[in-house]
DNA sequence: TAACTTTGTTAGGTAAATCAAACAAAGTAT
DNA sequence: ATACTTTGTTTGATTTACCTAACAAAGTTA
């Protein structure tokens, strides 16, 4: 889409680069070595890589930048991390710590179609009063009791249904 | 979990030799060549290793079968893959292809953890009769029209209630 | 059983990524 | 300005996974 076929770990970096720009305003190779784990000597051969590509603007011993291109790759994977966190945390109700770290390995897996098909669900699920809050917290109580213990699904419905009725914008 | 840490790569050879088995009985190097897309020898090196960590029954020349130990392991991989296509087929409501390509990458980036939830998830969506085939349509409706549309709420819910009264175990 | 085909293995080469460690440039402080 | 520290680069080795191509074993057929 992007026109653009990168490895997983060049796309980590460009998404490491662009958070680094988010924070102070330019990438430079030893933040990118911290981020990643990995030693500054290997952050230069992958910011070569990069700039070859046209992704960065980088010539040794200067800062580094997103160019255009760049940014558009970098916007695009962490549109899907932000999208997958957000699923995992708010609909699958896992802590933060799981869902940033599968959701940083999901992000190179998934499809863009498959990221874009879980955005309209969950705005189908925000929208549509039968997966209110209550639903969710039932999602909850569902996993803690293994899914044994049975609420009275009609007065659970119809107090959806009157809060529906009272604000049907809200949820 | 099942006490071994093994490469994407590896783990799509266990899972294919154990769809092999199951067709075949024992897998054979072609086979296996043929289901990943690489060459016969690219497997014979992949055989070699699986074999050292006691995953396969391998002799040079001989047929390979998984072992017990790698039974298990295969098994635990095939279980994530079939959870996911479940949940992108029949949840998200992507097609065939889309949703086997999808889980087969997103098999090795999902920890069990997540794997887990999403079972979770997807037996709660199963078991509420808020979220009934009715609503599952209804996402249907709701990307098409691209959520704009809204149908009536209270009514939509009031049929799920009356059709879970009259069968409170059907959906 | 001898010849041919298919299947499996081995050896050597390539491409990502990484690391360790030596080296060079830039920045800082006295 | 010189010395010291930090930051960035380069080189060579390692790992994983692949390929090509030559070779060897097994299976098939006449």
């Amino acid at each position: 889409m992007t026109g653009i076929d990168l490895s997983e770990n060049l796309e980590d970096y460009l998404e490491t680069i662009l958070e680094l720009e988010k924070t102070n305003k330019v990438a430079r190779v030893k933040d990118i070595a911290e981020h990643r784990g990995v030693l500054r000597g290997s952050v230069s051969g992958a910011l070569k890589n990069l700039a070859e590509k046209g992704l960065i603007n980088y010539e040794p011993y200067s800062f580094i930048t997103l160019t255009e291109k760049g940014a558009a790759v970098a916007g695009e994977i962490n549109r899907r991390h932000r999208v997958i966190k957000n699923f995992l945390i708010h609909v699958l109700q896992l802590d933060e710590n799981t869902a940033e770290d599968n959701a940083c390995r999901m992000e190179h897996a998934m499809d863009r179609s498959v990221v874009d098909r879980l955005v309209a669900f969950i705005q189908y699920i925000d929208n549509c009063p039968r997966t209110d809050t209550e639903w969710l917290e039932g999602f909850a109580r569902h996993r803690k009791t293994g899914g044994k213990q049975r609420p009275d699904c009609r007065v659970c419905m119809e107090s959806s249904i009157e809060k529906h009725q009272k604000d049907p914008g809200s949820p």
